[in-house]
DNA sequence: GCAAAAGTGTTCATCGTACACCCATGG
DNA sequence: CCATGGGTGTACGATGAACACTTTTGC
């Protein structure tokens, strides 16, 4: 038995930095996992894609229309005792999103389905291995953040810098809020310069006390690495002249 | 139904830099897919783990004893049609080691078993969908090498800093050969400064050209990120006294 | 002695960090 | 006009890149 489970975060902005990142998680209608939260997961059919399953757990299982979201495989969990009802082998996903404009609707044998704070998660509350797959995807979605340009898949159309920060800040580290806002935008430097960020105009809602932010909009790919790892990670030495006698 | 296969990759020091990034391919002796290869694979048992397989497999198909070899989760292969024999899903591992002292013994079903040049294998040679594999499984190791220490797990206790580099040249890029030494050795500098790289004596076998390299030992574990890829990775702000009026 | 390869040290440019200063908004 | 927060510019230190120079081997 195959099936998908999909771990999705999203970041909520107008919550405090330490309830921000959230996970979508479902309450199962069983009686024998009452009060444990789970991810979203289908068995895979027997003409079907991962990817094609996992889209469909979020479809049937909370309503979303999750066909052109970014989506990655994260791992496959099959330790022989994960399921007390047998052997299931399940291939969690990775899914990020902004949750803006998105209502949730439960289905599909779930009674709830809810973005809860995934800082705040106790591994008790969740089904199965799933701490394990949390845990997993909590670590993959930090990476991704880091080597990629993810944050902004997170972000509407157009934000300002203080949002980006909030994002990488929900996600990586809290204390990323109270980082100088110069050196931040400064950290961009690259993707000003190439034309991939580019400003808009002023912020009109000024809802809060200060200035408000300039608002930006990302015009490329969001996956796209970072920059260089290693030192020496450009080589293009054209051949040396040595002379060989 | 369930299969694991291990796409193990070494590296051979003596072979001209183009052909010394190796893995380890079978033939099999099934008519069906004779004339090409594939990676060591098996079937799940029952109450088996993927790792245990894994290890399995190499040792089953190849006669290796993996038991305490570096062995990862690559990811899961379930196009519906991968197989021609009916849906089966694999999970592939990837494994490095240094591959001196190894000598392949072929068993189970399988004819030749063989270290193939990586850079040099075309997809068709490879059954089922193991091009795919290789080529993720490719991408992983690259960037495994450059994020973490495993490049040393591909050498001998001894080594020099040459041989070191070979290991990143056979598979980041052959152009690192042609790399400066000085700057090369400087890229090391964290690792000798906090002890985990030392120095140990003269190399006796000069049996190139030119001066012998000077023998090292690593002392670190083989995972452990390079650096951060973040400039503001480590905040460790100390909450500046700011008076609340 | 000469060529080839390994290793050392210096210089220079780049970039991240710290910090001072200016701008815009709400009360 | 003052507190709060966003944005700009400058100075300094760390470090990667280029390169000159020394050391050690084989022929």
């Amino acid at each position: 038995m195959v099936a998908v489970d999909v771990v999705l975060f999203t970041v909520r902005l107008e919550e405090p930095i330490d309830r921000a990142w959230r996970v979508l998680l479902v309450e199962r209608e069983d009686a024998a996992f009452a009060g444990k939260w789970s991810f979203p997961g289908v068995l895979v059919r027997a003409e079907e894609t991962f990817d094609a399953a996992a889209r469909r757990a979020l479809r049937t299982k909370a309503g979303l229309d999750a066909a052109h979201w970014y989506l990655e495989q994260l791992g496959t969990f099959g330790a022989p005792d994960r399921d007390t009802r047998g052997r299931v082998v399940s291939v969690a996903h990775l899914a990020l999103e902004r949750s803006d404009g998105l209502t949730l609707v439960p289905g599909g044998g779930v009674m709830r389905a809810e973005w809860v704070p995934v800082r705040s998660l106790p591994a008790e509350a969740l089904a199965f291995d799933h701490a394990d797959m949390l845990r997993v995807a909590m670590n993959r979605a930090q990476s991704k953040l880091r080597y990629t340009w993810l944050a902004f898949q997170l972000l509407p159309e157009t934000f300002t810098l203080p949002e980006l920060r909030s994002v990488y800040a929900a996600i990586l580290d809290p204390a990323l809020l109270r980082l100088n806002t110069g050196n931040f935008k400064k950290a961009f430097n690259r993707l000003f310069a190439s034309g991939v960020l580019v400003p808009v105009g002023r912020r009109a809602e000024g809802g809060r006390v200060g200035r408000p932010g300039d608002l930006y909009r990302f015009t490329g790919p969001v996956l796209g690495t970072w920059r260089r790892e290693l030192p020496w990670e450009h080589v293009e030495l054209d051949l040396v002249e040595g002379g060989t006698g």
